[in-house]
DNA sequence: ACTATTATGTTCATGCTTGAACGAATGGAT
DNA sequence: ATCCATTCGTTCAAGCATGAACATAATAGT
């Protein structure tokens, strides 16, 4: 019995794999040097985009959407709430919950951080054409549906 | 001019790399509950991966291969190496440098821990054909590279 | 109506990662 | 030889993310 030819290196499922988990580093930690200048962080945008997309959204299903714990969210929202690039609002009807939405100046800055966002992943993904690129995006959301039923 | 258009939601490449990245999220997260019975987080596994694969390394090169500052390798290496899975000896010619070697203990670790890894990555890629998987890694590798340059 | 269960958000202690500042060792230029 | 720049590893403070424990509010079962 061989030993090395049951190493995950010679697999390649591994070494394609391990190709993702570095392009996804990579382009996090290039992403939050471009957006420094903005002031903003990564997961902070993760925020802003979310809230743009689903307003009214609580801070549960903001955690879920980012599959991030509940109080990392209450972490993270005062930093922008301060900022005043959102507002929280209790709902009326469940006084639990806290309605999330944008301002105007959170609106404002999502849209030149979206830029930044776009133009890094444009010069990314631009090497690989449409189909390719598909065919990323959809094996990839497999991967997440399977994985998040485990 | 209809902003909505203009929109990275709207745009193949950018939704294809949120699902990147999502991907990437949960399969992380994943690993790391399945190695909490052996005791080891990702970013450790990653170590001893490197390691083996590179006998004797410097820490900074490790902290180069592994896209980390160095301080963080400094922090690192004192827990695996107090739990007797690896060697730091001082370089003869260098004597700034530590060279790094896993101990026995350390590879029948990372062999149990690579089980893990491997399962979990055949899990979220056999739903990939191997053409497919070979392009996903492929266009990966494209990405790390344009971006280091940048 | 009353209790038990569940859901939402917060607090807190812990651990990870980072970047800047530092000390020691090396190498090169003059 | 001597200085200067560079490299390697460490220390330290700061910022983030996490999970457990908690308080409050809603809901379901009886």
């Amino acid at each position: 019995m061989n030993i090395k030819q049951e190493l995950p290196w010679d697999n390649p499922r591994f070494r394609n794999w391990v190709a993702v988990a570095r392009a996804c580093h990579v382009l996090e930690r290039t992403l939050a040097v471009k957006l420094a200048p903005l002031d903003l962080k990564p997961a902070q945008l993760d925020v802003l985009m979310n809230l743009y997309r689903h307003p009214g959204m609580s801070q549960h299903d903001l955690a879920r959407k980012l599959l991030v714990g509940r109080s990392n969210i209450t972490m993270l929202l005062p930093q922008l709430e301060s900022r005043g690039l959102l507002r929280r609002e209790g709902d009326e009807k469940d006084k639990r919950v806290l309605r999330l939405n944008l301002t105007e100046a959170g609106e404002a800055l999502l849209m030149k951080a979206l830029k930044v966002h776009m133009a890094l992943i444009e010069k990314a993904m631009s090497q690989s054409t449409p189909e390719q690129c598909d065919i990323i995006g959809e094996q990839m959301r497999k991967i997440a549906d399977v994985l998040k039923e485990a």
